[in-house]
DNA sequence: GATGAATGAGGTTTCATTCAT
DNA sequence: GATGAATGAAACCTCATTCAT
């Protein structure tokens, strides 16, 4: 992580920046961004409101930043998981396992807001996100053909990575880490899904 | 579906109030429901932003009845597949057929608003449609329980249900109707996900 | 001004429009545009400021009716003034008169707006407001080329008028209608600057 | 120059002062002293913002300074173009190319913004300056009645002056230093709104 | 002298809602 | 039922100014 910070991949989350984008992903998850105010970020973080604007030009502009650096830190996350795993198989479960520690984790909210506050960016902020999502993507695409060569999986990966999509963001709205699965364990049920066993 | 209007499940949507529902549905899908105005509405169906308040009683009362009008709608329209499959593999293909056809047909906008917009809703109008949705979700439960009875099922209904809740709500950002997959094989596809072949 | 009125060429005074309108120039020249608030404005014709912009969409809006309108009214009356002057020393006067009591009379304000503000228009509201701007300037240089031509005038009629256009628009900041110079007498005056006795 | 410097009637324009004033007088014609921001006038100069406050006080105590120095050097310049005159013609002439040099010239967005930034002066700035604006004023009142006297000029001084005022400030919104006419030129044709040949 | 983060008052504008006509 | 002017609270954002470093 302190690398990441170095590299510049993500903010410090100790410095105001950072504090800011970690409450801005806070709030804009609960409540929404358009419901959150300028206000309700300022006072999360414990300055006037006018004082955001020191740190970013506009709120879409903080909202642009929570998922920039969602993508990126992901993206590099899921980079370091993959070097780690072996076979096809390996490699499948290392991406769900990575994605819903994404969703669920600390970078949850942030996550979430990715997914759901698409419509509030502007125009050319999308196609700047969409650029590193591509990216991203194509991580899963290269694994799971990998996994369709090896003769375990049954539909596109294009189709599939899609329906997996759809299927662990969702996981935000009902798994609870303190309940009786593990993460580990809904990873493992998320990959019956995929692969063949 | 003449009957379900006649039956006060769903608004004629050639009335005033239809049409009203119908443009809401849309124009909440597009923009969000906090980005879109009443003034947008009125707009969309030709009257002056203040007589929409002769229909409804707030902006939030119109998200509210287009989200109860969909659920008991497809509600209704599950019940029908239902009655005409006849093995268990047969009565998750059609839930799975009929929550698609929801999704990406004519209440496509409508069921987007629901998952999307779940957050605009005041508390007491989010328990009114939650207990709609428990029936809703009962006759997948009930679907599901009985594949896995049948021992075509790997993981619990509960998971299953929520990972397919995600997986299909999901299709709306990508599946394009016109396109050379039809709804159908989608339905296949995603049948896949759920039942060991 | 009736007539001018139903032509639609100004805004009836006694509509909230013109009310507003009458407001605006009065404030935009005692305090500038930029120093007037729309909280100023609202209070000044007795609504809420936020009522202002169902009138006109923005500040800057008013600001170029404003202008738009005290050009439109200044070149209606200008060209009945020119009717009635017999001679190029007559039509000379006329103008002189008219464009004083533009200045000077109740119109003076606007006038004072279109001088003074003029930076505080968006470029395409300048554009707008110069296509206007020219046609009345045309009256003045036929006008003074005509006077030229009978031998009156010592320098270029475009030369002269820009002289006398800020001559004229300068009596604002010193002259005082009630003081011991009329304004037939300040006309006389100013036409001795224009034309040899 | 130099001794007028010497003498600290303006500030020396290599100092970071001088550089300031000039800043200020440029951007404060271009964009108003409203719409200038004092970020604007820092970065002009290459300073942070918040730097300004160690050279003046205020925003205002800028805008002042601007006028101030001004209203003095102009003086100061006047004083020496009439110690060269002659006759009374030829001090008028004097008097009008000085003024015109002071307007188009290299202190002409300094002369602009006397003259449309007034109201943004607090009352007992504008009552400084006008002290100062006095003496300005009665050099040029002694040469028109002087010219007077000699029956060179048709009506009282006092108006002449105030309509020269005008029509000479006038000048920086359409003469162009680089087009056919001279500023020399300029001035004879001024002349001619003045004395009778 | 310079920095730059922070302030906080105040700016323009939006918008759901009301209500007399 | 419909209109549309008006409301008024609250939104985002700006900006001159301060001050610890």
């Amino acid at each position: 992580m302190e690398q990441l910070i170095a590299e510049g991949v993500i903010t410090d989350p100790g410095s105001a920046r950072g504090r800011l984008l970690a409450a801005a992903a806070r709030l804009f998850k609960q409540q929404g961004y358009e419901r959150t105010t300028v206000r309700d970020l300022a006072a999360e973080i414990g300055i006037q409101s006018g004082s955001l604007f020191h740190h970013y030009r506009s709120k879409e502009d903080i909202l642009r930043a929570v998922m920039e650096e969602t993508i990126q830190l992901n993206t590099a996350l899921m980079r370091i998981a993959l070097q780690q795993a072996q076979d096809p198989r390996g490699k499948v479960l290392a991406l769900i396992r990575c994605e819903l520690q994404s969703i669920l984790g600390e970078t949850g909210e942030a996550m979430s807001v990715l997914v759901y506050e698409w419509r509030s960016l502007k125009p050319d902020s999308q196609q700047h996100i969409l650029k590193l999502r591509d990216i991203y993507e194509q991580l899963w695409l290269d694994a799971l053909a990998e996994a369709r060569a090896a003769g375990m999986v049954a539909i596109e990966p294009f189709i599939l990575r899609r329906f997996l999509t759809g299927a662990l963001s969702w996981t935000t709205n009902w798994y609870k880490p303190d309940g009786d699965m593990t993460l580990d364990e809904l990873a493992e049920y998320a990959l019956t899904l995929a692969i063949k066993q």
